[in-house]
DNA sequence: GAGTTTGAAACT
DNA sequence: CAGTTTCAAACTC
């Protein structure tokens, strides 16, 4: 198995696994503990789509579709063109709160948001709660969401059978082809389904929920909670293949199964055997994440050729359940989800961005580099990730086996995947980004599957607002192929170094402007106008391996790249010895990872603690000195003033009663506020929304004057 | 670019 | 905990 292997699970120290995201937004199921398999009923434990929205929230956003969504608790987000569906949490008895269908066009999977009818009585026939997906004559019935700790069940019944009615599975001769996925909430891994001469994966409990789509087993069905989608065989007649496929412990799941065009390939498979997939992994950095999560296998490089496969990562992390589906048109070429069948054949983008603690996380198959293109963006904590077209991509990465392999596509028109979460801490960030895009969730009609990077230059500005994690933008241009999805992902740094993906949540808070290239470009770097922090520039450590605290890398908690370092450890090569070392340092002080004062990122103001500098020569006038850093970002405070300005000019000018005094008064209110946040040295977090809290008296305020003005107007009859 | 300075990290 | 050493960044020439 690629999971992380036990001996450098117990490597991980439990500072470095707790997330603050967690200490701060308890979840009921947020640690290790509640991810045994004791099932509870607590809806309110968050999903990584959860998105939390406190009194204190202040988010603007456009979308009110997505902002709906948003709001619901622990839920999975499927966009389409212009709609967000939302799937519940799953309790026992929990049921999608929306309905939506699914329909399988040219062997793709296409997630509709309209549920058929028809498609309903299936689901009352079945006698459950189910979600239909209606598959051109197959049908997918999804019950239930395990939670933590839960099986989630994929279900795939014959036609003739009835709906969510258990199967014989683990023969792969059945003609009820069912899916099931099996989470893995707590330390163990229970084969839930009963094939024969399955394996189940183990995962590491606290970190990892492993989903398996092995055959399911009449008994596995009844377990408590699950997450069960029924397809009706294909009445074209094609004799499903139950063959269960691979467990991809942490976050995929494979099934490969020969099917006709019209066939839903959740996972199909000829080989009936569960696989591993060695050699795959997608870690992630315990350090920035905020859950508990590392190192998932994802596919396996030495599948059998035969097999026709089509992965559907899911991400069952911690006690949060989240499934992203990456959608792309039926017309689109890039079919985004691919045969597992080999390394090559999972598309970056199919992978499906799934995310534990409350926090987004983003998990991107590395397999096929050409189809991926990443794009790191100085000073912010996302990681952008271009999807090349799907032209591109299926030139680049598609197995031969087409005829064959139907790669599963889970469509949406436009926006391809997204998985609106943020976290409640994030939600308070939510800043004047809006101009144009919801925070969360933009649709705009497009053909291709693409996911995030602004193609080009995002505005100067933009360094100051927020994206949330998961956040979609459309494309300035309504008509353009190009969507834009923050991917949250900050350690997908390596997507063409190895084999490995890195990932890890944040809030970024600053984004600079976009380039096209990442290459080149720091890790971790700041752009040019970010002043407010060190500028991450490549290290060039010699002695240190990268692997102490000297390395700005390292301490940051971010892998090397593009560094001049010499004998360099701090890479996903040498993953063990790099957890040793986070271990030692977290071991001589738990807050050695923590930003210092001027150090951190945006976003992440509330982990910077406030360690003085010891300065003796330089007077703290110099770099050297953290506390000089922090002045310097108080002057950007001020220098940002232009930028406030022409925010609140688009914001506010099309009030005719705002004038340009009011703007200039706003203006400075802010400033006024955001220089008391930073003299009181309020967290990043804080400061925000203090700023968000002065702005809203601002607005109170001007619409208070303006109503005046109005009635006063109205009395003399101007 | 080489050498120096500096302060944090690591070590004793 | 204090002193020393190591280290890499910042700085100077």
């Amino acid at each position: 198995m690629d999971v992380v292997s036990p001996e450098l699970n117990s490597l991980l120290p439990d500072e470095i696994m707790d997330t603050e995201a967690i200490e701060e937004i308890p979840h009921s199921q947020s640690d290790g503990s509640a991810s045994q398999s004791e099932p509870t009923s607590d809806l309110s434990v968050p999903m990584e789509t959860d998105a939390p929205v406190s009194s204190e929230s202040l988010s603007i956003c456009s979308n009110a579709t997505s902002l709906e969504h948003i709001q619901t608790a622990p839920s999975i987000t499927i966009s389409t063109s212009s709609t967000l569906f939302t799937i519940k949490p799953a309790m026992a008895t929990s049921t999608l709160t929306a309905p939506f269908a699914i329909s399988a066009a040219n062997h793709q999977i296409i997630l509709n948001k309209l549920a058929s009818s028809q498609a309903s009585e299936a689901a009352k026939a079945a006698g459950t709660p189910s979600q239909v997906i209606k598959q051109d004559g197959q049908k997918l019935l999804v019950t239930a969401i395990g939670k933590t700790g839960q099986p989630i069940v994929l279900q795939l019944p014959h036609t003739g059978s009835k709906p969510g009615v258990s199967q014989t599975s683990g023969d792969t001769k059945s003609p009820t082809p069912q899916f099931k996925v099996v989470t893995i909430g707590g330390r163990e891994l229970k084969p839930v389904v009963g094939s024969t001469g399955n394996q189940v994966t183990t995962l590491q409990a606290q970190q990892l929920k492993t989903v398996q789509i092995p055959k399911k087993t009449p008994a596995s069905s009844a377990a408590p909670i699950k997450f069960i989608i029924t397809k009706t065989v294909n009445s074209k007649g094609l004799s499903p293949q139950t063959s269960v496929t691979p467990v991809i412990p942490g976050r995929v799941m494979t099934q490969t199964q020969a099917m006709s065009p019209k066939t839903i390939t959740l996972s199909e498979s000829h080989n009936t055997t569960i696989q591993s997939f060695p050699g795959k992994k997608i870690a992630i950095s315990p350090l920035k994440s905020p859950s508990k999560v590392t190192v998932v296998s994802v596919a396996s490089p030495t599948s059998n050729p035969s097999q026709k496969s089509v992965a559907l990562p899911v991400n069952v992390a911690l006690s949060q359940q989240i499934l992203a589906v990456q959608q792309s048109t039926p017309a689109s070429p890039v079919k985004v989800a691919t045969s597992q069948s080999t390394a090559q054949s999972i598309k970056p983008v199919q992978s499906v961005g799934v995310g534990g603690g409350s926090q987004f996380k983003t998990i991107i198959p590395l397999a096929t580099q050409p189809n991926v293109q990443q794009i790191q963006v100085p000073g912010s904590r996302f990681h952008y990730v271009r999807l090349v077209t799907a032209t591109t991509a299926s030139s680049g990465g598609q197995p031969s086996t087409v005829n064959t392999s139907k790669p599963l596509v889970v469509n949406t028109g436009t926006v391809r995947m997204s998985v609106p979460v943020v976290q409640a801490q994030t939600m308070k960030q939510v800043a004047p980004k809006p101009l144009t895009s919801a925070p969360q969730v933009v649709t705009a009609t497009q053909n291709q599957q693409r996911l995030i990077m602004p193609a080009t230059p995002l505005p100067q500005i933009q360094p100051n607002f927020n994206l949330p994690p998961g956040t979609v933008l459309a494309s300035a241009t309504g008509g353009s192929n190009v969507g834009y999805a923050v991917v949250p992902a900050q350690y997908v740094t390596q997507l063409q170094q190895s084999q490995f993906v890195t990932l890890a949540s944040s809030s970024g808070f600053q984004a600079s402007s976009s380039i096209q290239t990442q290459a080149k470009l720091p890790y971790n770097g700041v752009s040019a106008t970010e002043t407010t922090s060190r500028p991450r520039k490549p290290c060039n450590c010699t002695k240190s391996q990268c692997l102490k605290l000297y390395c700005d890398c390292f301490a940051n908690g971010e892998f090397c790249n593009n560094c001049n370092c010499n004998n360099c450890f701090n890479n996903l090569e040498h993953e063990m010895d790099r957890l040793k070392a986070i271990k030692t340092c977290l071991d001589r002080n738990p807050e050695a990872f923590k930003p210092k004062i001027g150090k951190g990122k945006e976003g992440e103001s509330d982990r910077r603690h406030s360690k003085g500098c010891n300065c003796k020569r330089s007077g703290c006038l110099k770099n050297y000195c953290e506390c000089y850093e922090k002045k310097k970002f108080a002057e950007h405070l001020a220098s940002n003033q232009g930028v406030l300005y022409i925010y609140l000019i688009v914001f506010l000018l099309p009030y005719t009663f705002v004038t340009k005094e009011v703007l200039e008064a706003t203006c400075e209110c802010l400033l006024e506020q955001a220089k008391r946040a930073d003299q009181t040295r309020q967290p990043q977090a804080e400061a925000e929304r203090m700023i968000l809290e002065e702005f809203g008296h601002c607005l109170m305020s001007i619409i208070a004057s303006a109503g005046k003005a109005k009635a006063d107007c109205a009395s003399i009859n101007c």
